[in-house]
Parts: structure tokens; C-alpha cells; sequence
DNA sequence: GTCAAAACTGACCAATTAGTCAAATTATTT
DNA sequence: AAATAATTTGACTAATTGGTCAGTTTTGAC
């Protein structure tokens, strides 16, 4: 009967072209975005079937129809996050004016955590609990582009255009600084309170003038 | 009989100086420490008390004869640990010579990142999951100290000591950049490899150089 | 050494969890 | 309007979880 369902929303799909029905097209779209509100909220092992299925408004066996079980639906999640993750990096291009190659990509970070909160904080917690599900893809693909951007800053540094810094230790501050922002919104909103709702504005002057005045040779 | 037992290591305690013995002493040092490696790893949720026994080499029921429950035990580490947390800035001088003061206060929050990533990632598990278990701490004493050193630091920044920046953003980006270190230990690993054993030594100089620059007047 | 308090244990419980499955219901095709 | 395929559900399981408790063993003061 319905041997194949299993096989409905995996991962990368691609091969065996069966047909996608309007209703797994809504359903997967529903039930990945209610997965992101709770694995983001409470993290792989916090997070449960139930409070998935009831976010997302199905039975937890619907749920199961589409997804066949936690870890593929975690999985999912995360190698959707990590293109999206790196894009802003990726952008980073030689030919432009190094300072504002940099500082216009924290703000496209930033850009980042304002607008998807949830998925940093996924990533955040993967990463935190030792990245057991994406440790492949750290020393893979996010190393690879990460070195390459590293020597282009260095080349910068190297050139005068911008200040002597360790380029690995610039890229890492400037996840942190960015990524603060949606991962730590809760103390960042009990500290500022009244300044709260232009916490990002504010945020993007702050980082973007530091930036400047750091990196200038 | 041991009725009153499970308030041995009730948090606070103070009041009632019933004796505490060798063996409380050790064993509760030797909970707590596995307490803080599990729920540091996986989350308040994600932690289970069958795990955090095991790892104090003790059994479940003697663990709870020492803590009557998962969450004292939570609550017990968290209440620990926001003292260290708030010391560094605490230390943070009026007196001293501005840029010194704001750089002496990242390299100490380095070094608490570097002894003690644990209580970091233990902290940082409980923000991520929106604080649910410290919000009045973060609202109540972490508010009032940071707006007394923002108060301070915009007075260096008027005074034209250091450059005009906003002082409470500047603040969470030194969290953001040295909590870091401890929080993403395992991406900054995977990206660094082979310079991963000095990565505080070179995250101090970076950092150092970093905030003295962007912080000249 | 005796004995009471402290420390510890195994066996248990009720609740929750990921996941299954046969059967019922709903959509889609013809 | 059948017939078929897709979707949904309730009722279930086996494993795990936080926590209890009666009773046993160990500790330490005298």
C-alpha cells in the first residue's frame, strides 16, 4: 500500500521522481517549521514528537507519515540550515573594497539573525552539544570556504588595505557578534528593555562603526 | 529518620547549620560536577539524572538522597554560577585607565571561557531555551550591574577617552566573542585543526588588538 | 564494641517517549 | 459513481524517564 510513504519527504530526494501531492507539499512545509520552533527551543534530545505534531497541528502518527522518525526529521532540518548558513560568507568577493567586503558581511549575518532566529538557534544548540549530527560538515564544506575566505582577508591584511588581524579570529568574531543577537535574545532583552525593539538597528551601527575603526590599517 | 535529608545540599541553605559530614561534602561536589558536564552537554531537558548518576559513579536513588530532584540540582548549578559570571565586570574600575579597563575586562571573560567552558555552555543551553529557570536574574542583578558599567563606559566615551560607542552593545559583543570560545569550541576546532591548541592564546592577542583599536578615541 | 545516624541499594511505579499498525477516512482519477 | 491511491487516526508497544520506599550496609561518636 503505502511501502514507498517512508521515502515521501527524505532529505535529499532528488532521484525517484514520484509525485508530490498538493497535501505533502503543505504538510512537510507545516510540519518542518513547527520541527524548527521546538528542536530550536529545546534542542535534539529536549525536543519531542508530540510537541512537534501538536505545533504543527497533526497526530503524531500523520506526522510520522511524512517524516520517518526524529532524527530524519532533525537531519532535514539541519542540511537545509547549512546552505542558507554559509551563503553571507560566500558572498564575500575579492574584487570589491576589503573594508566594506567585511563589514557588508556582518551585516548580512546580522541581516541573518534578525530574520531567522529560530534556525541560529538550532545551529546554536547542535554546536553546543558537540555538533554530533553535522561534525562532517564543519570539517567539510564550512572549513573548505572558511579557509578560502581566511587567505583572501589575509591578502587584504597582507596589501595594507585593512589592519594586521588573524583572518580565522576576525570570521569568528564576527559569528559570534551577529549570532549573539537571535541566540542570546532573551538576556539581550532583559538588559535593554525600553531599547529592546531597536536592539537590531542599534546592533548594526554599533558593529558596523567597530568593525571600521578596527579594521583600519 | 533522614527526613531531613533532602535538604542537605538544599541551594541557599544558611539557616540551620545541621552538621555536614565528610562524605556530604564529597559526594556532593562529586554530583554537582557531573550534573554541570551533563546538563552543559545536552540541556536541562535533554540531560537525565540516570546519566548525570552514572557519571558521579553513583546510583540514582543515592544521587536524589542528596538532591531531591532534577531540578534543585539545575537550579543549584545555575544560582553558582551567575555569581562567577557577573565577577569580571564587576571588577571593572572607574579608576583605572579606560582602555586598559574594558581590555583587562575581555582577556578576564576569555579566560573564564577558557577554565570553565562547561558553566559557558551550561549558561548559554539556558538562554538559547529562552532562560525559563534564570529570567529574574538576568531582568534583576545582571541588569543593574550592566547599566552601572554602561553608565561608566558612556562616561569614558563623552569624556573622549575612548571612541563613541554604544556601551551596552559594546558590552555584548565582548560576551558574544569570548563566550564564543567555549560555546562553539567544536566549530572553531573543525575550522582551525591544526592551530586549534593555541586558539586562546591567539584569541587574546585578536581580541586584545581588536578592542584596543576600535576603541581608540 | 555498641548503637544510632548516615549512606546506600534493589525493586518498584506512574508518566512520557519514539515508533508501529490495521483500519477508517478522504482525495483523486477514470 | 466506482475504483484506487493518499491521508489520517486510535489503540497499541517497548523503552526510558523522574522519583519513591522499605530495608540493608556503612560510618563514626561514645
Amino acid at each position: 500500500m503505502n511501502q514507498q510513504n517512508p521515502k515521501i519527504a527524505k532529505a535529499g530526494m532528488a532521484r525517484n521522481t514520484k509525485k508530490v501531492t498538493r497535501i505533502q507539499k503543505e504538510k512537510t512545509i507545516k510540519i518542518l517549521d513547527a520541527a524548527l520552533e521546538i528542536f530550536s527551543q529545546f534542542g535534539y534530545r529536549g525536543a519531542t514528537l508530540d510537541q512537534i505534531a501538536d505545533q504543527a497541528g497533526l497526530s503524531k502518527p500523520n506526522l510520522l507519515y511524512y517524516f520517518n522518525g526524529k532524527n530524519t526529521l532533525h537531519n532535514e532540518l539541519l542540511s537545509q540550515l547549512m546552505v542558507k548558513w554559509l551563503e553571507p560568507l560566500e558572498e564575500m568577493s575579492p574584487d570589491g573594497e576589503p573594508l566594506e567586503e567585511i563589514c557588508d558581511y556582518v551585516c548580512r549575518k546580522l541581516a541573518l539573525a534578525q530574520v531567522f532566529p529560530r534556525e541560529s538557534r538550532l545551529f546554536a544548540n547542535e554546536i553546543i552539544q558537540g555538533a554530533p549530527r553535522i561534525s562532517t560538515s564543519l570539517s567539510g564544506p564550512l572549513k573548505t570556504l572558511v579557509d578560502d575566505k581566511a587567505a583572501l582577508i589575509a591578502s587584504w591584511s597582507k596589501a595594507g588595505k585593512i589592519a594586521k588581524v588573524d583572518p580565522y579570529h576576525l570570521i569568528f568574531s564576527i559569528w559570534a557578534t551577529t549570532q549573539h543577537y537571535a541566540d542570546f535574545d532573551v538576556q539581550i532583552g532583559a538588559v535593554l528593555e525600553k531599547n529592546y525593539a531597536t536592539r537590531f538597528e542599534d546592533a548594526a551601527k554599533f558593529l558596523s562603526a567597530f568593525y571600521r575603526n578596527g579594521l583600519r590599517p
